[in-house]
DNA sequence: TGTACATCAGTGAACGCGCGTTCACTGATGTAC
DNA sequence: TGTACATCAGTGAACGCGCGTTCACTGATGTAC
């Protein structure tokens, strides 16, 4: 019964690109493992099954990436680009003050880990990948780290005392803090207070009490 | 060159155990894991593999257990155990205050996720499992979660307000800013500040700041 | 305008791997008589 | 004290699975003449 789980349905017949086109695919290659993360878990992607979903034969996708690992390497930058940008996203719409602007940005990082669990699992799961493709890991995380480190310099440069030592440490106990949370509420999903909702309450929370104006 | 990982070396030749004693086998099962666990990463980990480490043949195992994944829920199980266990032996060596006892119980929650990597990580892989042999999830947390919040509610009782709403929401903050750190360390493990005394640091600091005496 | 041809996008079959699981079995050891 | 036998601890071979990767290939399409 619990392992009734609806298989993925075949892909729709697929015509091939025309002449020149044929870059095309990596696109959809990567599109088709951002649609498998929606419904799977991080685990369960694979080179085959993201063929699979592209409605195209495992050995095409080494016209467009090296093998398996940098395919996975790109989707992990990929993510990783995605949250930075809904960050920034969220920061560019508010006017207010460093720390109205931070809780904003920490809301969309909220969101994206609770709405996406599977894509933002994968930021975390590149253990196996590190050792080459993904030396530049700082590099990834930089958007991420970016909104918050500059927020955090921002309210200090508004006057307020930080908190912590300095801006480095206080970016990490900003993001340590939400992804400890998040990390809780994805290993207890059904408990009280682990949707959404109460995640993004509780980060938010958080952040007024450790920054308290 | 980064491929050249040695190979698990052949277990000794093993001898089995005599007639009453079969049992014997469950528990060099569960050490083998742990020694597994101790050089490589948890996704590794299999019921063949196992296997090999106690030197015995793959079916062997399901003489103790129902089958992989109830192997793999009894890993999970004790490794929670362990946790919640050296937090407690720790705790009982600190005759101080409640925010003292609290901040020994997580440098040894600390420790241990910084020393045994792959035990810490399998305490939060186990969303493939999770559908039947972990339905008792929360009693496993518990030795751990108590471990906190008995003492932040101690700190309570001697008369301190509390940085949260509640007792629950303190020990949450606690334990995510915790976990998160450690996650964010385990990412990054050759940044700098990301060895197990950086982390500790941060995390004791962040404790008193956090709830500050 | 028609045709030969190079190129491009992608295929199908096969490989070896490690995995979990099953099955019928073996051989040592303790026990009953 | 000796022997037949049941039981127990564990084996070896085989299964199907999905995986990553390789190889020689096919067939449509644009281009050159």
């Amino acid at each position: 019964m619990t392992d009734m789980i609806s298989p993925r349905p075949a892909a729709p017949p697929r015509q091939r690109n025309r002449r020149g086109e044929g870059g095309r695919l990596r696109d959809e290659i990567i599109a088709a493992a951002m649609r498998i993360l929606d419904t799977a878990p991080a685990s369960e992607l694979s080179l085959r099954m993201i063929a699979r979903e592209v409605g195209v034969a495992a050995p095409s996708v080494y016209s467009h990436f090296k093998d398996a690992r940098a395919l996975m390497a790109e989707i992990v930058r990929d993510c990783w680009a995605q949250l930075g940008g809904e960050m920034s996203e969220a920061a560019a719409q508010c006017t207010a003050g460093a720390l109205a602007t931070l809780k904003v940005q920490m809301a969309a990082y909220v969101r994206y880990a609770m709405e996406r669990p599977s894509r933002y699992q994968l930021l975390f799961a590149l253990q196996p990948l590190e050792t080459e493709a993904l030396r530049d890991l700082p590099g990834l995380i930089q958007p991420a780290y970016r909104n918050v480190s500059d927020s955090i310099e921002r309210f200090a440069a508004e006057g307020h005392v930080l908190p912590t030592v300095d801006v480095v440490d206080a970016t990490l106990l900003t993001l340590a803090m939400a992804h400890g949370r998040i990390a809780l509420a994805h290993t207890a999903p059904h408990r009280a207070g682990n949707a959404t909702a109460g995640v993004e309450q509780f980060v938010l929370d958080m952040l007024d009490r450790i920054f308290r104006v």
